[in-house]
DNA sequence: GTTGACCCTAACGTTACGTCATAGACTATG
DNA sequence: CATAGTCTATGACGTAACGTTAGGGTCAAC
């Protein structure tokens, strides 16, 4: 009990003209014609089609889901990783852009005419080179010539002012959940999981953290007082109980 | 003292073959046109260029920005709100679909194999119909009803239930930061800051939320018994007090 | 007066289909 | 069983915003 082009199209959700374009670019054939020329689906097709919409959804194009979904070795995990990155840093931007529609909104509901300046400001790469610079020489003493400190620099060079708003404020956010949970205890489910985020963030937006640098990051918090200064802002104690909570999530990696 | 394209290009960082094409469709025509044929560009150009950049940024088309910068009485708010909306629904979107590679990544590091319903469950398919369904409409009636029921009801129609995840997530931090402000006063600007973002989490999400409405919504807090348990679950006392920074919010705006 | 960098127009290529146009296949009903 | 209505097929041109040759002038410098 094959399906025809139309019910499969009702069925998933696309157009007949895009089952035919996949079946004449290769993308995806039909295992049955019928006699008179009919496109026969089954639900193998189904499901390949299937990841062809999910691939297509995260931005792959067609040729790509092809070389994907054809080449039997190809690795899935790195593919999905590098693209995640592509997909944070899309959001990144659009962030951006958003805040930069409701400063342009803001702006004209308070008659204040926003001068083209300060309109494209956002769209500024230069500004972030001098916030950058600041943390550079600091960050060059803590990691050395390392990779993850290049992998960073070559990350964050690329971020616009608006998007260091973004990074903060998760950074922030982050501190602050951990903070109220503080008396839950290090190894709680809920510490655990804002821990993660926490190392989760260090990935998208600066350097693959692996185990060893996250727990050495957690050495620092509480052994460069600097560190614990900063972290300490939000709560006496927090640098401390990062260090615990972030050693127990490493630990338990490890298991 | 014109500049010639490539220099335009250069400056602005656009493609000779851009500028070519803005001439042609009318978008950008350079002010001047030397004997020889060469394209001139004046300062005026470039400030055009620039408007040009930034309403692309934001994803009109170049009809559109033509529309936009060719007449005088456009309402650049009205198309920049709406546009606005557009942005969050594709932020609600990106932010599904990352979640949704994180899982498959997760799902593929602990060698678990995510089902294939699972794995598409995130992608309701009658979701992009709607809104295809969306541009028609709004095409049609520009801004007909304002009526913030129907108009919510036409918004939330379009969401998923990941994007309600999202959305709930969003209130459910705004909720919990507002409580933890509570000791510092109903108008303290921390507070203020607060339920604006309060605010245009409902704008953003559900209808325009002017400030008579905001302030009946705070009143609701404190008289619908339903409104305020659900509040309170968050800490006692809470209703009321949003309703209290919601109305000395509301009573500054009308300063 | 010739190089080399720059300018022009014209026109086809790209992506992922949408949208006819034309014609055959299948199903239900009178 | 003829006919209407729905579905199928294969072209083939249209879309958006340019990229990319191709073929041929222009200009300042050496």
């Amino acid at each position: 009990m094959p399906y025809k082009v139309k019910e499969v199209a009702d069925m998933i959700g696309v157009s007949v003209r895009t089952l035919h374009h996949y079946d004449k670019i290769g993308l995806l054939k039909p295992e049955y014609i019928s006699p008179a020329g009919y496109r026969l689906y089954t639900d193998n097709d189904l499901e390949r089609l299937q990841q062809i919409l999910f691939f297509k959804e995260i931005d792959f194009n067609l040729q790509e889901i092809k070389d994907i979904l054809d080449s039997p070795g190809f690795d899935r995990k790195r593919a999905l990783t590098a693209h995640k990155e592509l997909l944070i840093e899309k959001r990144v931007r659009l962030n951006k852009i958003i805040k930069s529609v409701e400063n342009t909104l803001y702006s004209i509901e308070g008659d204040i005419e926003m001068n083209k300046n300060e309109m494209f400001d956002a769209f500024d790469m230069s500004e972030i080179k001098k916030h950058q610079e600041k943390y550079a020489e600091e960050a060059r003493q803590k990691y050395g010539d390392t990779d993850p400190y290049k992998e960073s620099q070559k990350k964050t060079s690329r971020y616009t002012k608006e998007d260091w708003a973004v990074i903060m404020a998760e950074q922030d956010e982050n501190y602050k959940k951990i903070r109220s949970l503080m008396d839950k205890g290090p190894a709680d489910p809920e510490v655990q999981k804002a821990i993660r985020d926490k190392r989760q963030h260090i990935t998208d937006y600066y350097y693959n953290c692996t185990p060893e640098i996250f727990r050495g990051l957690g050495e620092m918090y509480v052994n460069d007082p600097r560190f614990t200064a900063n972290i300490d802002k939000y709560g006496v104690g927090l640098a401390k109980f990062m260090q615990e909570a972030m050693q127990i999530y490493c630990d338990n990696l490890e298991k």
